[in-house]
DNA sequence: AAAAAACTTGACTGCTTGGTCAAATATGGA
DNA sequence: TCCATATTTGACCAAGCAGTCAAGTTTTTT
């Protein structure tokens, strides 16, 4: 018999098999994330992964199933800032921290926050339950903190949905659009103090928009 | 003979040749915004025409020729906006008036945001060239423009460019994200006064962190 | 009313790609 | 060492899909 695969009845997993699957996965990230999951092929995946499409096959049942394994290992990850806020901690700096964290990853790994958006503007078909449900419940909550935020006049009245919003789309915006960003900055992105820029223009704009303001808020 | 197809030698299309490729079109943005370039079928988009793919093809030669027909039938529009910045007017009625009017073209719009979405993060095969050339030289007149207005004391000193990508990542947001935004929000993004709560929101907080300061900025 | 030109379509072709199969080959424990 | 099991792969299959072809059907022109 060839293939009775993936997994001994027990949970344990060969070194060979917890090698190949991580392989496989960072791989998978990769492909994903530029080519989207329709654009992606096995064949690709399986070549960057250094092994035949066959084997990776082996390893997992079907390409969705690559697909779902990659974003859950990513989903936690990436999620993990936005938990940290702190409610007891200073709402300017929690958020300014929370900002820089996010500027930062998109910068070290704008692949997680592109197979996000690839998947999203799918419409969801695999996170679409997780959105409803464990990250609904997430930002349900950061929503609370924010709000007792503003009505301790720690911070100017704003949606704290959108503000969320806000925040996730300035700073996925520099991994998702890298592209146009680079056709409209030239070489200037990839100069040493170019992160520093990016953070500072951000974080000088938000966090000036959010600062409590006495009255008559534009 | 049949398929010499498109265009008479000199320029004019017959009633149905234009009636068929604007329906070809309008069908294609639905299916290319949804599915991507490559998720993109033709029989779906002729489905949707209500025509053969056979027929759709004798309107355009090939799929990229569809694709490469609705982005540029689209980004005109899209750009218009900006384009329409005014030197000469009130720095932060300027961009207030911008960051309303994109708002309203994602929300009446969406199919246009996502369309470009997708093109640029697929590494912007189509588009790269327009980015580098037309895009490129437009931005640069208008952050030569806006760092006129900082340098008259009328806007707090932000890096021109990312003051720019931050008005587009929030305004696009709601359309490209739009599967995230209901997940979250539930059946609040269709309530009669929704657009108006983003509005203001976003508003608020870019405003007033662009809003000149007298020091200290943050 | 013909004839020409424009339009429309079903059947078909070739290629890509997700997934299967059966036959090796490597690995690890007795 | 020898065997059972895990790993690996080339050959193959079927579905999906962009694009062609030749045979109509409709519209326009004269």
């Amino acid at each position: 018999m060839a293939s009775q695969p993936l997994r001994k009845t027990n949970g344990k997993m060969s070194r060979i098999q917890t090698e190949n699957r991580a392989l496989i996965a960072q791989a998978a990230l990769d492909v994903f994330s530029t080519d989207g999951y329709r654009g992606a092929t096995l064949d690709r995946i399986a070549e960057r992964a250094g092994m035949s499409k066959t084997n990776l096959l082996y390893y997992f049942r079907t390409k969705e199933d690559v697909y779902a394994t990659v974003i859950e290992q990513t989903i936690e990850e990436w999620l993990q800032p936005f938990a940290d806020i702190d409610p007891h901690g200073d709402p300017i700096e929690e958020i300014r921290k929370y900002i820089s964290i996010k500027l930062a990853m998109s910068a070290d790994k704008p692949e997680a926050s592109k197979l996000f958006a690839n998947e999203i503007q799918r419409g969801a078909p695999l996170m679409g339950k997780f959105l409803r449900t464990r990250l609904k419940a997430l930002v349900d909550e950061k929503t609370t903190v924010i709000r007792s935020w503003i009505d301790a006049g720690k911070l100017a009245p704003i949606d704290p949905h959108h503000l969320i919003f806000m925040i996730w789309a300035v700073t996925q915006h520099y991994a998702d659009f890298d592209t146009q960003v680079d056709a409209l900055l030239g070489s200037a992105t990839k100069k040493p103090g170019f992160q520093e820029q990016v953070g500072q223009a951000v974080l000088s704009v938000m966090l000036n928009g959010i600062k409590p303001r006495d009255r008559a808020g534009g």
